[in-house]
Formats: structure tokens, sequence, C-alpha cells
DNA sequence: TTGTATGCGTTATCAC
DNA sequence: GTGATAACGCATACAA
């Protein structure tokens, strides 16, 4: 396919040479490239006609200048997890994928005080036509009122509705958690542990919640000591499993608020010389590779990472005319127990 | 710091309000702000206060279209696996932090036969500043002449040297593996297995050349019957390893390509009761998270992914006002051996 | 060393 | 329905 087949010198084709191959005006192409209504639809024929004969792609500089909006979707994130980050990029880009828009990543400091204002420059910079906020950032609200302001759409990904349907992408970590965390009590588990995610994190919060909500409907009493902070990392999920072990009693399940924690508590039981699941069972959270390449399996929550990714690019190109149809109501994301070996009932 | 100042209406300054401010023309402040050689420094100094003070930042769009090029570094890849595209993109990320470059991320489909007139038309429609290539697709040199055609600056990642200093960023792959091997044999190994790679990936073959050297350089024969090709994948990794185990007499450690093969290997051994490293030594590659959460923690090749990246994003910087200094010869990059718990001299 | 005129490729305004 | 003309904000060629 010779894309340049009518254009001398090899040159792209612009608006131009398809308004003069046509014999229409420049403005009635951008008409046509840009899906107006009001349209002979025998010219609009004519014109796509030439379109597709010259290969014509509008360029997508000139448009951003003159429409003061870039064909860009902005991924913003602070680094919370890999499997989130990519994941949410592969959703995206795969709604992204046949249109004309592009994928931006633009990772930032939350610890920074200059974030909401980094992100204010950046977003009045590049012009984007829409931005995906990650988690913890996304709880931000201010970055939501930025958004607002700044004209750019946008969508918050989260463990919770803090946003109307339209801006929201949610999992249901606190109904999980119940859901996981009651399947301990049913198999018989009563000295349950938990390791949180940082405070300060929703998703921490809404993961603890769930927990406790589950003892509560059972009448177990949550034990302080049973409950122990951790950062989401390895070294920390091994730190706050020996803090549980040591407990007398010893708690016979725990509960860790991601893979990354839960693959620590096992280390921290294998130390002890402790089997999984007979003496310990443990529970994950993200259904990460590390789950179910480690032994025993992890029995975990896995989160439709990818889905939610698909869902936000869908709500960000609403209106727009590469807009997909979107599934009504998708701004509830359904979290499930994925059930391996690493639970068994106490001895 | 009110970007605004001396702007009303609250409208961004342009370029246009910075020529009148500062009494100067258009053309000095884009001299100015594109640091040209011949200027006076008295009026450099009065323009660069004038932007500071406002705040003036000029517009990517507008500058793209009139240099027809753009700000903007591509990462085109083929999904090869997580932890690289992931390493990637925060060493370039880092890189581009603080400049006027943003990094756009670009999947394409290696099986398509279009991949290069979609990379093609890609680069053509964002004229970007550079792109970086990662494996498989950045072993086609098709693509590599592709960017030359187009003026797109390149990098290439790979396992081995395929161009030249300024267009790659290169691992050593054959001769850690070689490393590997040999520190295997050198405890006492004989019989050692390989789980390769998929044909075709030059990652693949690098990395069986190096195992296959150093055999030789042992001097033991290489059997064929300890040579299974694996996918790269956790489930290919426990079905080679499960061949590999059933021969006899059996190998007693086993290089896996990968991590993710390798703990396959592992859950392979389990199955068949074989205690790691006592009846079994298994040596991965890449260095994955998966690598140290694995019992027993695996003896592995860490890759310097994270800096690889940041080298490809200087190259591409390099002559730019926001080159960094670049390393001389960065274009190879030593993985070393990671030695944790997996290997143990044969019984 | 600095300024003027013009172009980059598209969309918006407002006539016809 | 369609078209001439002026933005959009910056850079380049060529003068001065």
């Amino acid at each position: 396919m010779d894309s340049d087949a009518n254009i001398p010198g090899s040159a792209k084709p612009t608006i131009n040479d398809i308004a003069r191959l046509s014999g229409v005006s420049k403005k009635t192409v951008s008409r046509v490239i840009n899906r107006s209504p009001l349209l002979n639809e025998e010219t609009r024929k004519r014109v796509d006609d030439i379109i597709r004969e010259t290969g014509y792609v509008p360029n997508p500089q000139a448009r951003a200048l003159a429409l003061r909006r870039n064909f860009l979707i902005g991924l913003v994130h602070d680094n919370p997890n890999a499997q989130m980050v990519l994941g949410m990029q592969q959703g995206i880009l795969s709604v992204l994928k046949g249109t004309e828009y592009e994928l931006i990543v633009r990772p930032v400091d939350r610890g920074s005080t200059t974030l909401v204002a980094d992100v204010r420059s950046f977003l009045e910079r590049q012009r984007l036509h829409g931005v995906v906020l990650l988690p913890p950032i996304s709880e931000d609200d201010g970055l939501a009122r930025l958004c607002d302001e700044l004209g750019c759409r946008y969508v918050r990904m989260g463990s919770a509705e803090l946003d109307d349907a339209a801006h929201m992408v949610a999992s249901n970590d606190q109904d999980v958690v119940h859901e996981a965390v009651s399947y301990l009590i049913g198999v018989g588990h009563r000295r349950i542990g938990i390791i949180t995610g940082p405070t300060g994190f929703r998703s921490a919060w809404e993961r603890r919640q769930g927990f406790e909500r589950a003892l509560a409907d059972a009448g177990i009493a949550v034990d302080p000591a049973l409950v122990v902070e951790g950062s989401y990392r390895f070294e920390s999920g091994l730190g706050a499993a020996s803090k549980l072990l040591d407990c007398s009693p010893r708690p016979t399940a725990i509960f860790a608020s991601n893979d990354e924690m839960a693959s620590g508590a096992l280390h921290a039981a294998r130390r002890l010389g402790l089997d999984v699941p007979a003496d310990l069972s443990i529970i994950g959270f993200d259904d990460t590779a590390i789950a179910a390449h480690i032994w025993p399996p992890l029995t975990t929550v896995r989160w439709p990472i990818v889905e939610m990714g698909k869902a936000a690019a869908r709500k960000l190109l609403a209106g727009t005319i590469d807009a997909q149809p979107e599934v009504p109501g998708e701004a509830l994301f359904l979290s499930q127990l994925i059930h391996r070996a690493s639970v068994a009932p106490p001895k």
C-alpha cells in the first residue's frame, strides 16, 4: 500500500492536499475528519475516498495546537506496586489500541510537598485529554479538583467509591476481605492475625475494616496484639508475621494485606519450623505472579486490575468519536477469593 | 508562587507576552529558550528574568508543530516480561524527570505481519524524539532501519551487541550464564540440564550458548536429552523440568533461562519429593521479585535493567539541552550472579 | 546581536 | 452545506 501515491516528493499529504485533490476547502475536509453531522453525504464520501486513497492521517501536533488539547491519556501514579501499574497500563492500552490516543506515563512523588503543583504544571503543559489516577494519590481530592479546574478529564482508581461513577473505578476490598476472613472462620479458625498495609492508604484501611467486620460478625473480639502494621513489602511481612507468631496462644491463621507480605509471612513460618497450611493458614491479596508460584500456592484475592484499566480508559473516551460502548455500572469491580493451598482447618 | 502574576485573565503567558514584557522580539525570546550562543548576555538575563517571574513555559504543542518533532520518547515493546518493561520504564523515567521530555508507551504485536507498518505509522504520526526498542522486537534490523529512515533516534536493548554503541544497550547474557554454569560445575555437578527460552529469541540463544560453552570448557559433552525448550512461562518450566528429571541418570542441577521457569522447576522437584538444593540445584535468570521470595531463595542472575533504561534514555537525550553526562562505554551492561540458597554440591 | 516576515497543519469564526 | 480568513504558539530564513 503506497500511502504517498499522489503526492510528489513522498512528503506526507496534509489537509491542503486532500482539499485540493477532492476539490473542496480545508474546512470541509476538517469536517469530514471530525464527523461533522451537517455535511452533504456525497461530498463526505468523495473526500473520504481521497483520504483513503492517499492514506492521509491528520497531524496530531497541529490538531493539538489548534484544539489546545492533546490526544493523550496520562497515567499518573506513585509506583504503588508493579502489578497494579502494569495491569492498568495493559487495560488502558488495550482500549486505546486502534484509536488516535496514546498513553503517557507520569510517575510522581506523593511525599513531595509540591505534588499538586507538579501535576498542575504537567497537565497545563501537556494538555492531556484525560488522566488516570492510581492509588494512593487517587485518594487525594485536591488532585481531582485540580483536574476539574484545568478541564482535564480524570478517572480515579481506588479501593472504595470515593467519587461518582463517571470518575471512579473502584474495587470492593472491604467486602472481599470480609469474605476471605469469614472463610477462615468457617473452616474453624478463631485466633486470626492481620498484617495491615501502611497507615494513610485507603486500601489498608478498607482491608482492615473487612477483617474486623468479619470477626465482629462471628462474635470474635479483635485482639490488638494480632493486628500488626506492614508496609506492603516482603520484609515487613516477614517481621510482622514473626511478631504475630510470637504471641501466645499463637494465631492459627494470618491475613496479609498483600501477597508480598504474605510471602514474607510464609518465610517467617518456615523459620519457626511451622508447616503451612497445617500449622498456619495464610491468605494474601493481589494474586500477583508470586502467589501461584510459591509453595504452597497462596490462597489470595484476585483484583480484576486489567478490566479496571479498560473501564478507566473507556470512561475517559466517552463522548469522543473513539468512544466504546460502556458497560452500565462499570464503576465497581468485584475482586474474588482464589482458593489455592495455603489454608486448612486448625489442628 | 503565582505563575500568572502579570497576565490578566489568568491565561498562561505565551512567547508574545514575554517579548512584550521584556521589550524584545519573539525571536529573541525564542533564542533565550533554546540557548542560542549568539546573544547579548544582558538581554539574555533580562528575558530570563521575565520568564522566571511570569512562570512562562513554552507550549510543547506549538514547538512540536514548528519543529516537526515532539518532545516525547517512545517505549516500543511486545510485552516480553513485566519485570523488564517496568524496569526499563523506571530507568527511562528517572532520566526524563526534570527534562521537558515525556514517555509514551506503545505495545505492538510481533506476530502481526504489519508490525513494521504499524511502527512506521506510529512514528510518522507522533514524530517522537526517539524510541527505545525492547526485545524481542529490538532484534529486528528492519525496525532499526525504519527509525533511521524516519529520522527518529533509537536505542535497542538486547542480550548481545547487535548495533553500535550509540544505538545499543546490551547485557552479557552469554558470559554470565557461562559463569553460572561454571559455578555449578565448580561445586561438583556433571549432569546439568537446561531449560531454554523459545526458539527465535536472541536471549534464549545467548543463554544456551553460555551453557554449552561452560560445559565444553569443562570437557563435558552436551547430552541432548538434558536440553529442553521452554516458553519463559511457569508452566513450561514445570513441564520441562519434569522431563529433565525423568532422565536417568537424573541431572543433579538445572539452569532455567528465567526465574519463572526456574520456579516451575522448583515445583516439579517438589512433586517428585526432591529436596532443593540437596537433591537438585537450580539457577534462574532475571532476579525477579519471585526469586528472593520463593523457598529456597533462588540463586539467579541479576540484570541491571533499571540502569539499562537510564542508559537508553541518556543516549536518546545526547546532544539536546537536556543531555546528561554519558558514561563512556555505556553500551554493555554486566549482569551478575546472585548467590542464594538453591545451589549445593551434588550428593 | 536582534528583528521581520513567513510557515508548521489544523480548527474556529462567520460569512455566503 | 460550504468556504475564505484568522487564529493556535513557536521556529526558521533572511535582513538589518
